[in-house]
DNA sequence: TCGTATATGTTCGTTACCACACACACACCA
DNA sequence: TGGTGTGTGTGTGGTAACGAACATATACGA
């Protein structure tokens, strides 16, 4: 159906109508992205918004000490660069390639102007941004309470998730960075995960051979943020129902009292919900 | 100036411009908010949009088994209820006042039709809701790098910050909840800063008697979280500049090609600018 | 083909935090 | 005034992750 380069491999782009497509094409410039390369500097501004295709972008914040931690993972499901139209002019965040790939962007005051019309694209901008934001709170709590080996998992599954092959380039080292945990904690946990069949790496690179195993041995944030990111994401698409397992906390029925939510509330709880976390 | 309940002890409303407040004020409901009354619930939609004006809230998760951890602290800065115009309909989050005052809420519907005008709320609001994930980030950073004793610190700090008396009303069992440890990890923290000379308390009742010694004891993650909220909230405002000591990693001046913000480049490090962390 | 940089594996003692158990004490109400 | 519940203090042992030092293996270019 798309080319090799089309930029409606990014879900955003692709979720947009036909006109708002059409005017924005012009000025959607294919930008390779180059492992490592570093998309958005802490402090600094940025000067593009990036749709990623077949590219995985990391954020992570950078301690004063230099120790890190990722907060959010994004492939071609969403864009890079929130603060642009966040009215937030810098970012506070570092933004790296983690997946070599292809990603589309567009200028700032391009990208402004587009917002600025409050129509398909700004809503489709917040979604993703609401997404985000479930993302790193998802982050936040995990690592707090979750070991190792299951954010290992959690990190895997997200880039596996954003991938286009079944194989992984990054390093322990790499891994080690993003979780916010020393390397050797790392070739530890990916030890176990490999003694126990789920997955085989070799200098650099790492493949997934048991990906159900995987994810019965992750922690629920991995679902949760899945869950959340495609329920806003088939929301501005075909404004698909919230899957009913995320509302565990009031299934006494607060959902249909909906009035402005363009959600069939007869759709709720449709055979179509994925199955929670184990 | 301000009567004892008036809207514009919310900075997000105070710095409406006076037609749009005008339009809104016959909205705007006085609700009281009482000491651990839930706002949100995860994964239920909110029918309210709450600007605090002395009351202070918090947003947390809460994992399947219980486990739960702060994301972000709210009070008359800012604005509970972001998913309501950020598309979202539902919250994956759970928002509870920590801190018994007043708030002024807009039902859903009006502050929707007033986001959608694409006027200065809306701008505040992604300017706050920006501030808000630079918070959770941070927060997740921490999570991961910081002792409990910093995390104490910097918990009480926000709290203060947001807080109309010097005294703060929160139990240790409270505490625990949010910084997602155990209640005794709390007391040994805190009977160590009271052993210190900084903070002094009893059965639910802390009072900070030494900020300066506070701050010095506090992990990093306070004064960036707060120069942010700072910056933004300022910007809102009076289009005042980016703090100078925030754009460390572009420092070479990559601040001044602003070339659609509103802001006077030749305000950038004024003497405005607050000191960074020590 | 070999040298080298880089990635991974392994060990040790140390530390912060956890889980559980229980003693104490303050505040409030009957 | 004395009971009761809720909040706080303390101790014991266990564990996950840390910090540092070092051993080994792989990919790749000279």
């Amino acid at each position: 159906m798309h080319t090799l380069y089309d930029p409606r491999q990014n879900h955003i782009i692709a979720a947009l109508p036909a006109a708002d497509f059409g005017r924005l094409f012009q000025h959607l410039e294919l930008a390779p992205m180059l492992l490592g390369q570093v998309l958005g500097e802490s402090g600094g501004q940025m000067h593009h918004v990036y749709f990623p295709t077949t590219a995985i972008v990391s954020s992570h914040y950078v301690l004063a000490d230099g120790a890190s931690a990722e907060f959010a993972v994004i492939g071609n499901e969403g864009v890079v660069g929130t603060s642009v139209f966040m009215s937030g002019e810098a970012t506070q965040s570092r933004s790296v390639v983690h997946g070599a790939g292809y990603a589309y962007r567009i200028k700032k005051k391009v990208m402004l102007d587009e917002f600025n019309r409050a129509g398909p694209m700004q809503r489709l901008l917040l979604r993703h941004t609401q997404s985000v934001l479930t993302q790193i709170a998802q982050t936040a709590v995990c690592n707090r309470h979750h070991s190792i080996d299951q954010q290992l998992c959690r990190c895997l599954l997200m880039r596996l998730d954003r991938s286009t092959s079944g194989e992984l380039v990054l390093t322990q080292e790499l891994i080690a960075g993003v979780l916010g945990v020393r390397r050797e904690g790392v070739t530890e946990a990916a030890g176990r995960l490999q003694k126990a069949g789920l997955i085989e790496y070799r200098r650099g690179r790492i493949t997934i051979l048991d990906r159900v195993g995987m994810e019965a041995r992750v922690c629920e944030c991995y679902a949760v943020v899945k869950a959340e990111s495609d329920r806003l994401l088939n929301g501005v698409r075909a404004w698909a129902p919230t899957p009913c397992h995320l509302g565990r906390a009031t299934a006494s029925g607060r959902h249909s009292c909906s009035s402005v939510s363009p959600i069939t509330p007869a759709e709720y709880c449709s055979p179509a919900c994925p199955s929670g976390p184990s």
